[in-house]
DNA sequence: CGCTGTTTATCGAAAG
DNA sequence: CTTTCGATAAACAGCG
């Protein structure tokens, strides 16, 4: 039938002739996005020493480590502890030995990614261009959260989703129509994201999406790539209902585990099926499937945090689901509460909290990111230059 | 018509 | 090796 699809899937000779992204991806390593785990790892060696300073690094591009970490702050401040186990991941010796200094990120994103997965790199070229159109080892699953949690309001359209992202990723700024389609189709198709139609007074088309209020960490393992579990219907047939998969047996839930979705309480009000409607917001219940991989998951940081959109176990419930969404959609951007506020893994504003750690070049996509966005939001910024300093500049002088 | 959303299919890669 | 996740393509429905 669909012959024709898989045809060009990956033979995009977009940019520098890799095939497919795996080259262009070298960023944070395509091949090893778990360089991010690694790193995270190596993030938490710092943190227990007591290296406040990891605090800042994180903020680096190649290691959205960072963000977990800030969210870590967030959670738990830090345990020394604390952060090992939301990485459930292993490290790599080799990688903590790269994990100098703060710039020893930069080391690492440097030409090293393009490296690390270049392994395949059939191509010759003599240089690369420059990093700045690496692709951000975000997941596009990643990078709507991170634009939806910049927002004020915590929620976007679909183009302003597109805007924060072509804004702080150059790399974005290429085959716009593939990777669009792609956040289109994220948007839609995972259901840590929820559709919230747009008010009246408010022009423009289409909806707002906001995170599912459970949503809460899906990236908490540090790894932005890929997330232990997505919220999923079954892929069933036509049978939404779907579900049966009681999760359960996967879900040995490891404590808070959470995130994911509301994991049992389908009971009563919800129904098998997959959306509710809440007062014209979208929920669709995700089929609770917890992560079943992290096999210490301790509580994880942001437990907490987790709860505290999950109310409890009684959410669920269409109103309450309304409830934190609307909490979102308030147009309050900075001032919520302070602990309400919103303390995704990714916060934003943990993130953006962080101070400085805008090292140059890819040093700090993601405070720099947001800086930007923010300035970009901010009429007081209109010129987000900041970024594009960072960006802008060719990190290769040689 | 073009943008927004949804959905199906496929492939590669990571995780277990 | 099998699942699951993520990226990408593409067909298609709605809407302004």
């Amino acid at each position: 039938m669909l012959s024709a699809v898989k045809m060009e899937g990956h033979e995009h000779p977009d940019w520098s002739g890799s095939s497919y992204y795996g080259e262009t991806e070298c960023y944070a390593a395509a091949g090893n996005m778990n360089s991010g785990q690694p790193m995270n790892s190596m993030s938490s060696y710092m943190n227990a020493p007591g290296m406040a300073g990891a605090g800042h690094m994180n903020a680096h591009y190649a290691n959205p480590v960072g963000v977990n970490h800030s969210m870590m702050h967030a959670g738990v401040s830090q345990s020394p502890g604390a952060g090992i186990p939301g990485l459930g991941g292993a490290l790599p010796p080799s990688m903590s030995s790269i994990s100098p200094p703060p710039y020893g990120n930069m080391a690492v994103m440097s030409p090293v990614y393009g490296q690390a997965c270049g392994i395949r790199s059939r191509e010759p070229k003599p240089y690369r261009r420059s990093y700045t159109h690496a692709k951000p080892p975000y997941s596009y699953i990643s990078l709507i959260t991170m634009a939806i949690q910049q927002s004020g309001s915590k929620m976007l359209t679909l183009n302003e989703i597109y805007q924060w992202i072509t804004d702080l990723f150059p790399f974005y700024r290429q085959n716009q129509q593939r990777w669009q389609n792609s956040i289109r189709h994220s948007l839609s198709f995972n259901d840590c994201f929820i559709k919230v139609p747009r008010m009246p007074d408010k022009p423009g088309k289409g909806s707002f999406w906001a995170l599912h209020p459970d949503s809460g960490n899906m990236f908490e393992n540090g790894c932005y790539l890929r997330r232990q579990k997505r919220f999923r219907k079954i892929p069933g047939t036509g049978d939404k209902e779907a579900a049966g998969k009681p999760g359960s047996e996967v879900a040995s839930v490891t404590t808070s585990s959470a995130g994911s979705d509301s994991p049992h309480s389908s009971s009563a009000s919800s129904p098998p099926s997959a959306d509710v409607k809440a007062a014209g917001v979208d929920f669709k219940l995700p089929r609770g499937e917890l992560l079943p991989c992290s096999p210490v998951r301790v509580p994880s940081p942001l437990a907490h945090t987790q709860h505290l959109f999950s109310h409890h176990h009684h959410h669920h419930h269409p109103l309450l689901l309304h409830e934190a969404a609307t909490a979102h959609l308030k147009p309050d951007p900075y001032h919520q509460h302070p602990h309400y506020s919103f303390n995704h893994p990714f916060s934003i504003n943990n993130l953006m909290s962080e101070p400085p750690a805008q090292y140059g070049g890819y040093g700090c996509p993601v405070s720099g990111a947001l800086v930007a966005a923010k300035s970009a939001l901010d009429p007081a910024h209109a010129d987000n230059n900041y970024y594009r300093g960072v960006y802008a500049r060719p990190i290769m002088n040689s």
